[in-house]
DNA sequence: TTGAAGTTTCAAGAAAAAATGAAAATAAGT
DNA sequence: ACTTATTTTCATTTTTTCTTGAAACTTCAA
């Protein structure tokens, strides 16, 4: 397999994974397109490489920003935007950890603790308070779970950053 | 909110968040719907309760088997299949942990691995090479850590039901 | 063997999600 | 203020995914 070929397939796996974990395909390929450049990229590059519309570049892109995985900057001298990706898959997975579980499941604690209100004495009642709190319970583990991680990368991090300083 | 409220809640809650993260909607919500029960559903009391076709109903139940959330069972002197779920729910969180892993980081390492084996000295292949075996340890590691996971909860499982057959 | 009850399949239709592209908005230089 | 380069928006179109429903299939009992 030659280097283009082994970025296409790169982009695509990518793109598919990302889709089965709801994820627009193209945000996905277009993430993997940044993440094997190593130079910054325009608009108009992304489009051309991934046969897409400008509509869609930017739109993917700025979801992408909204995400914390792409970044924009510009180049002196010059008007257009250049995009680049956090190249660092383990701080590329925790970024989507924290978001999700800023977006996903911090909701779903809410809607849980609403749920647990629902009083009723049937059969059904009963089973649907305990699926609720069994769950519950689940989500809220996760969630403490996530934030550990997340709290002990990002003291790594900083421990790593301050060794850097005191050298 | 009185019961039947929040158990339509919890439904369609089931069904957005498994819709986020790439399961079928429908699937979500019949999973949604037998988690709440306490008693085992036909397909005909799924297709009332959730208002879709039989086709639909079957499709989603058999994908429901398939992740092993979901069980048949035969009442004595009776035709018709009873479908019910896991109502434990640390174990369906192992389960979909457990099937999500066979499904696709094992396949992903696979690629991942192949992709490893392209050769190419310009700027784009060091940086190809370099973004492609740093996904490839992420991803090695996420596998691993699920792997102790999953372990770790059957030996806790194990454990106890020793434990039941000791006493 | 036949028929009734129940389940499965799958082509076609419907719904949902994503992409397009042109117009509007913004920003930067003169 | 005007012109031009660039980005953003969004109504419309396209693509993808999901659902339907009827026919085929299976199972069981008489």
């Amino acid at each position: 397999m030659n280097l283009q070929e082994g970025q296409q397939k790169f982009i695509e796996t990518w793109g598919t994974l990302g889709s089965n974990w709801g994820i627009n395909r193209t945000m996905a390929q277009i993430h993997a397109l940044l993440l094997i450049s190593p130079e910054a990229k325009t608009a108009d590059e992304i489009m051309e490489a991934l046969h897409i519309s400008r509509g869609n570049t930017n739109m993917n892109v700025r979801a992408l920003m909204d995400w914390g995985l792409v970044f924009k900057t510009l180049k002196t001298g010059e008007r257009k935007e250049y995009f680049y990706a956090e190249k660092d898959m383990w701080k590329v997975a925790m970024q989507v950890i924290k978001e999700r579980r800023r977006r996903e499941l911090e909701p779903l604690l809410g809607t849980m603790s609403s749920l647990k209100a629902v009083q009723d004495e049937s059969a059904e009642g009963k089973q649907f308070a305990s699926t609720v709190q069994d769950l519950d319970q689940v989500i809220a583990k996760a969630d403490n779970t996530l934030e550990l991680l997340l709290k002990a990368d990002e003291n790594w991090f900083i421990n790593n950053f301050l060794k850097l300083l005191k050298r």
